[in-house]
DNA sequence: ATCCTTGCAAATGATTTGCAAGAGT
DNA sequence: ACTCTTGCAAATCATTTGCAAGGAT
């Protein structure tokens, strides 16, 4: 298990219940939308806000602890910063699963990228489909 | 230019003065959110309702007439629906620059989806960056 | 003529904000 | 102690819905 509250501070972060619980719950779902992450951490703290819910996921996102997954036809998930990689999206559950980004698929993108004199900072690719339990 | 009348019918939808405008509204712009298409075709027909632009655009993405493209930290846009393509997003302006997406990436990815018994039907590729005029 | 589409207004849903009380360093 | 964060309630913004009138085939 990670150390929340060192990921935070080190992100000049105060290291607060809610926000270990909100980083807790997207990394044991690997993906999360917001309506998840608020019913998951109200179980272990009933009085939580959703407004806390959107504050830190903003602040997070902005200090670059999490990544915003937009993904089409439904609400954004959010990830724990990781390096780069492809989801695989199921548009029939929702699920999203991670797989590595080979090399040459990043250096074609950079290329691309270049000939075209944009500052590539950051790529998301995302592929949609069937996953293999939604198949049965 | 693109006959837009004929492009509605063959999907079956009835080619109304305001589906004519929407969709030459986001071939005009390439790539246009929900608040620019309204802003837009109201210029020519000033009693048009919002809803009615979520009406339609949500018809014309079932209907394979447009394609959603969803970016993150603002709202999705929308693109009349073409061939694989990347697109080039700037996260300065917000324009969004279509690129062919070449052979070797799409086979790239193609073939990370077998790996795992997903069933691929699209993908999108979104490269975050600063555009050459942003840069200035 | 028929069925689909529009525009309106209202309903619903999502996100943001201000502020006093509470928690982290 | 000091500053940042939380939770609440209200405000705002985005999206959806039902329905009567108008438009396309």
């Amino acid at each position: 298990m990670v150390n929340y509250a060192h990921l935070l501070n080190s992100h000049d972060l105060k290291a607060t219940f809610q926000r270990t619980q909100i980083l807790e719950v997207i990394e044991k779902y690997g993906h999360t939308a917001i309506d998840k992450i608020y019913e998951e951490v109200s179980k272990v703290h009933s009085s939580l806000s959703l407004a806390t819910i959107y504050k830190n996921i903003i602040l997070m996102v902005e200090s670059g602890v999490l990544a915003e997954v937009s993904i089409i036809g439904s609400k954004s998930k959010y990830e724990i910063i990781k390096d780069d990689h492809i989801h695989l999206i199921c548009t029939e559950c929702g699920i999203v699963i991670d797989k590595i980004l080979d090399e040459n698929t990043a250096k074609d993108t950079a290329k691309v990228a270049e000939g075209s004199s944009f500052s590539l900072k950051h790529r998301q690719v995302n592929l949609y489909g069937v996953c293999d339990s939604c198949q049965k």
